[in-house]
DNA sequence: TATGAATGAGCGTTCATTCAT
DNA sequence: TATGAATGAACGCTCATTCAT
């Protein structure tokens, strides 16, 4: 049955694609992503049938990364607080971890070519963190869930910034924007 | 310092700029641009050297755009607080009302085409609200009043975002993400 | 002459080749045909080198055909007339019955990817309609047989096409057709 | 106003367009029918969108070209016959000095690129030949007209062919081909 | 023998930029 | 100054053909 689709291969394009992207921008041309995956410009769309889906496919792949990163060590028998920092702190470290992925996903997360549905899709794995940021907000507070997620997605990309930009600080800065997110949502508990 | 060439044309095609921006990515073609501009393809090079040229033109002039809105009925003997409220709401104003300028700008500062140099020379608007900042939390913290400045200017995008999604709750957002700013910096006053 | 290959794959890929090529010309892919004729896109080449082969092949294959079923139920002993028209009936009804191998016959005869040599070949089958159009023509006309070839081909061609077009008519275009053939050639017999 | 879409270059277009499929067939590559009529390869998609659109546009032009010539020096006030055979020599003429564009046509005509619309028009222009072969036919066979139509076109085919590749006997082709037309037809005039 | 993944040349088309008018 | 025709490099994608399995 001559090789099968190779999913190293796959996946060489996907890093190649992340790093292309980081460094030159959503209009890279699948020829350079091609070259860097080591594979021919024609095998790119073996794999994915068209520029356009080998970007959302990305995009899909890299926020299921982010989601399953941030759960990576989570306490759940823990409280509130000692949830939050837990999440806060492993997408921190996933964030300064992968710079090339985080600025791929700065260039995919604004480009028209990311449709409406597989942001959709890329929404549910957010889903627990709205549930957790309810139980610190208070039951009152339920309907601002979604701002306080917005908040504090926009608090760890700026976070993120200055520890990758000042790294000899970068543990102060976790801890700062920490505490500002954390008086931010004001939280009941 | 003498323009020779037609102003309102010049205007004419950045603000075609920023719509097209807005609404197709910046991989909007300068044909485009030159025609929403109703100016001849060709024409649009005797205002801009490059396509890049026009971007980070236009890069700049959003964000003096920006900076000078900021401080619009800005009260220079307020309080601090007074002041940083008066900041944010006229951002905010801004934002609401400027939605494609500030798609174009999502698109244009994660954009590789835009300088170094054009974004340093833009940042130095911001050194009054850095200013302030410093003012508001206090000399202890003086080294921290840029990550100050990151925080201030995430969570009033945030806050925009979700004025003009949710334009009926827009006021609420509003305050609520000034009163998560002022928390966020716990500002000694 | 032994071939080691499936007579059946090598038929299907011709019948394949034949009905794709009706329905989308001869641009049309060798994985489609391949696909089509249920065997991987590789195996195609196991059966013809290139796809010149295969055109080639389909082309004699189907001028073959055509001459074979030009002479079922040929009267040997009939006069001439009878004879021209069993001919010319048994290629109408051949017409008829297989459409694709006529559309698609319509595209590689113009076909620059048919060789010479490939269209002499098939010209020899052709030879006995010569012969009786010698006969019918008379000893004086002998050096016109094949303008006279050339003008039943060209006949028939028309009278196919239209008996498929307006098939409630078709016994009609096909009696017309042949009158106008045995008028057109002046049969001195 | 720059200079003008050039009609000279459009028509060079055109005219490499034709003699490259002649000789090439309807696959040949743009960049090569640009490069044929002298332009930059963009250029062509200046005067033509897409190729198709180019390959329709030939389609027409050719088909009208022909319609014209067939009727120059035509003897509105001469019998049927007269007319008969004006438009006979006329459209041979036509045939044999333009090898090239009749070959492009026998591509043309068969190809799927051409669309019915394109086809209809075209048609259009033929109306006035199945109008003198009814006066031929008489009023009782008017309904096979277009059959009629038919027989001329492909006898007039196949004796262009034979006069184009044996052209010593040209003249000879041509009357043998009309006297056959003229038989097959039966005019009752 | 048969498969289909892999290849890379070549395609139709776009576009930033130039230049004749 | 302003125009838009002209350019040609580069793009995303296809396909006949090869080759590892």
């Amino acid at each position: 049955m001559a090789r099968p689709l190779s999913e190293e291969k796959r996946n060489a394009i996907l890093q190649a694609a992340a790093s292309a992207i980081a460094s030159e921008g959503i209009s890279v041309s699948t020829s350079r992503i091609a070259k860097a995956a080591g594979v021919a410009d024609g095998s790119l769309f073996l794999y994915f049938p068209t520029k356009d889906d080998l970007l959302n496919q990305l995009y899909s792949l890299i926020k299921q990364e982010i989601a399953a990163s941030m759960f990576a060590g989570y306490p759940k028998k823990g409280t509130v607080p000692q949830r939050m920092r837990s999440v806060w702190m492993a997408y921190l470290k996933w964030g300064v971890a992968n710079p090339e992925k985080r600025q791929a996903m700065s260039q995919l997360s604004v480009s028209h070519r990311i449709t409406r549905d597989t942001r959709d899709r890329s929404m549910t794995h957010l889903r627990e963190i709205e549930d957790l940021l309810k139980q610190c907000l208070g039951p009152e507070n339920t309907s601002t869930a979604a701002f306080a997620a917005g908040i504090m997605t926009a608090l760890s990309e700026v976070t993120i910034g200055f520890m990758t930009s000042d790294s000899r600080r970068a543990s102060k800065y976790a801890g700062m924007g920490f505490a500002a997110l954390m008086r931010a949502l004001d939280c009941s508990l």
